[in-house]
DNA sequence: TGACTGCTTTACGTTTACGTTAAAGGAAGA
DNA sequence: TCTTCCTTTAACGTAAACGTAAAGCAGTCA
């Protein structure tokens, strides 16, 4: 099937749908309807998916949406393209900087973990020495 | 000088005496006093990049207190050792998620980059041809 | 001594990202 | 037809992380 109802979605992506027409109503969605009922296509489940991890990042829904906005402002549009080729860099250059971060924390908890091993052998070894 | 006030904290980490004196609040920072006035150490100034650090990767404070805690109530305590590690082996995997999502983002960002590029370079041409 | 500057506590305000009823309308099954 | 379920809009509530006065004390510079 090509298309999906909102608690299809909810239920892929483990989220309510309060929280689904809450995105489209900070329009970062704009999906189809069958009389009331939304109707969500691929695009538009691609498009949740994106907002899913980008909020797993960080960014905020304003930032995502103005991507969004962006991105389909720039189909044809030479400068609107060079405008959003210059925003990407800029996600590029955060997205850097959240690695190293990652790297920096990930090299900690290796720290802590060998120093507080250490520590628990040696409890082993004065508990048997005893 | 081995000591810091909350300005030179707030300059060094470009962040305001305000949010310094909420981390306290919050449990997460216990400088020592000169009268009414806070000392930093330079144990504070490392908990403090910690806490900046964990912030800008989406760590709440409540989950960084209750890291700090565990680091604290970890000494001698064999116990809360391994609960600590415990904790740290399950960060270990959230950072490993967020590095996940990280690349995906990035090289989503290299695809759209290269066909925008293909896209500008496109103009060019149908311009150099007219 | 008085003004200025910086630090302090207290407390209410603000933004983001939804949660949580509430009220009402199809649609399907017994 | 009645009940149940899912959907809709609308509106108020909430938690996290501070922002923003307000008002007082302490040192210091002229």
């Amino acid at each position: 099937m090509t298309t999906f109802t909102i608690t299809d979605l909810a239920k892929e992506y483990q989220i309510t749908t309060r929280a689904i027409r809450f995105y489209e109503d900070q329009g970062l969605l704009a999906p189809a309807r069958s009389g009331r009922n939304r109707v969500y296509s691929k695009r538009d489940r691609v498009r949740v998916e994106l907002i899913l991890r980008s909020k797993r990042l960080g960014f905020s829904l304003v930032e995502i949406k103005e991507l969004f906005d962006l991105y389909d402002s720039a189909q044809g549009d030479k400068a609107q393209l060079k405008q959003f080729l210059k925003v990407l860099s800029s996600k590029r250059v955060r997205l850097g900087e959240m690695k190293k971060d990652i790297e920096v924390m990930l090299s900690d908890i290796d720290m802590f973990e060998a120093q507080n091993k250490r520590i628990l052998e040696k409890h082993v070894h004065a508990k048997e020495s005893v």
